[in-house]
DNA sequence: CGATTTTTTGAACGTGCTCAATTACAGTGG
DNA sequence: CCACTGTAATTGAGCACGTTCAAAAAATCG
């Protein structure tokens, strides 16, 4: 169940038995959400933090006049909200954008952790400062590259991130987004995503079609996207 | 000499006797950094955390080609890099805009506060998450605002974060940036960062000269901008 | 005061947007 | 199985925001 979560945290940090004991002791409440539900409103009162099992999610921001955007997309193993635990209520929604099953940790569980395992707790402030670093390159992507960069960039960081949690396969991997929602993650119009998409793919960098993104040739995407994927910390920190 | 950090953590959170006597001998080292100084190199091993005492500095990411991205400014009062507090090494530099005062907290010190001081941990840990809300913000700009609602948004949000720690005086801050660097900040180039602040002057919206930024009606500047400041998480939290 | 950086202005250009229409596709009920 | 419906993908044409390149003016600094 926590498998997915498991496999990411291990990526960079150890986590022994005691504290993945910790950690399923302190999930409670599992359910399933509908594709397009918002999970969590931006404002409200949050008294748990809700960890995505199996799905996509993202966070995302909505202005007055309708203007969106997406800030980070969640695969599964992502808590999608650990920094509620210290901020109470989010600046912004959290939604499934694919049906999701959901597990929460109510936060007077996470302040146990705290407590008790002090070295797990660095490993969860370590996760939502990684979500920081995520934030800053797609500021990046959105402030100085260009709209074709950008989406092989966000192609390069996804199949990074779903490979840590083994949902990689043949240089493909699933991603169950319209052409309308990449848009908002990109901040280019939903008609430029798909003519940017073509052109792509006509260079033989990605294919994504039937809710699956292909790489034919990682190392030429990368370099489309000038991706480096430091910011994703991949290697492993001492204890 | 950590009064701004101080007013800028008891702003959200309580922060009693003991725990500012924990902050101040956790801080050893207190140096100047001259203007246009790399205080931290992307990628070096930390072993300490760097607060501004004073003056402007700015977290920044570099494409091999030359581009550039701000993705946060900091103020005096802030934690340039509390994140590394985790992370050990940053996916991006930090620049020292001015002649700035900083002081260093070493890992080992912050250490000993996440085992004596759990509430101050919890405090720091915010700090951090704060932060991501900011990159949040920004991102939404880059992506979703025009370059005028960029740049009004900035602007507010500085109004905010330097009233906090006691420098906006009469609708006014000072801000030591060349039109170069705003730049780089606002996803833009500097010629039309020119433009765009002759056109907010027009409107009598913001005038930014002599290293300093006048806000003759913030209402009206808050309104061009779509600026709702609860991202900042103004409002203070129960222990 | 001369040297250098920053700000300002102009004109042409291009990436990505807008608006609109068409095509493809998936789901639903008859 | 097919007509019907709604959503998503695709294509086209004109347009606009912001860029690029270049030069001039102004401010800053030694």
């Amino acid at each position: 169940m926590i498998e997915r979560h498991l496999m990411k945290l291990r990526a960079r940090n150890d986590v022994d038995a005691r504290e993945e004991a910790a950690i399923r002791d302190a999930l409670d409440d599992v359910r399933v959400v509908e594709a397009d539900t918002v999970v969590i409103r931006p404002g409200q009162d949050l008294d748990h933090s809700t960890l995505l099992l199996d799905g996509l999610a993202c966070r995302r921001k909505d202005l007055r006049d309708g203007r969106r955007q997406v800030t980070e997309l969640h695969v599964a193993g992502d808590f999608l909200d650990l920094h509620s635990f210290t901020l109470k209520r989010l600046d912004h929604e959290v939604v499934a954008l694919t049906r999701c099953r959901i597990a929460t940790m109510p936060h007077r569980a996470l302040l146990e952790i705290t407590e008790r395992h002090p070295h797990l707790a660095r490993v969860y402030w370590f996760g939502t400062n990684l979500d920081a670093a995520v934030h800053r390159e797609w500021a990046v992507s959105l402030g100085a590259r260009s709209a074709k960069e950008r989406m092989a960039h966000l192609f390069c960081e996804l199949e990074i991130r779903l490979g840590l949690v083994g949902l990689v396969q043949d240089n493909s991997y699933p991603l169950d987004l319209t052409q309308g929602e990449l848009a908002e993650c990109l901040g280019i119009t939903p008609v430029h995503v798909n003519r940017t998409l073509m052109d792509l793919r006509s260079q033989a960098l990605v294919e994504f079609r039937d809710q699956r993104v292909t790489i034919p040739d990682r190392a030429a995407l990368c370099r489309a996207a000038d991706f480096d994927p430091s910011y994703l910390y991949l290697e492993k920190r001492p204890r």
